[in-house]
DNA sequence: CATCTGACGACCG
DNA sequence: GCGGTCGCCAGAT
């Protein structure tokens, strides 16, 4: 699987800026949600200059193995992001995709596919 | 083909 | 605020 849409838009990334899976998820309309985005980034190919380390999870925290979480956190701070404790402060270090990285496409169809549940769950 | 897992997200208790 | 569960999709076994 190409997961290049997803790492051209890390890469799209700014210095001193983060993101979130979800909002990635969301940029590029994945179906997969987050979940994919984490499934790429997971399979990042080092060596391309693909900041992985500004992806961060949801609410700025930090959801990856330990040895992971340790470097992305100082290459982060040494980037001017510091962290809070355990996570960031998205109010000021969040970065839109759509604000940062201009779309050459101006209109895309959606990717939605008609699933659909059956009933209501009782989870209400 | 069935089942589990995973660098997620949202919701509930 | 934290931990557990469900939902979502893709890949591995």
């Amino acid at each position: 699987m190409s997961w290049d849409p997803v790492y051209r838009l890390v890469k799209q990334i700014p210095r001193g800026r983060v993101t979130t899976y979800g909002e990635l998820a969301k940029s590029l309309r994945l179906r997969g949600g987050a979940r994919v985005v984490g499934y790429a980034m997971a399979a990042t190919p080092r060596g391309r200059g693909i900041p992985w380390h500004r992806v961060i999870g949801a609410g700025g925290k930090v959801t990856m193995p330990e040895p992971h979480a340790s470097l992305q956190r100082r290459l982060l701070s040494t980037e001017g992001v510091p962290f809070e404790g355990a996570r960031i402060d998205m109010k000021l270090y969040a970065w839109s995709p759509k604000s940062g990285a201009k779309s050459h496409a101006k209109s895309r169809k959606p990717k939605r596919k008609p699933t659909r549940r059956v009933a209501p769950k009782s989870r209400v």
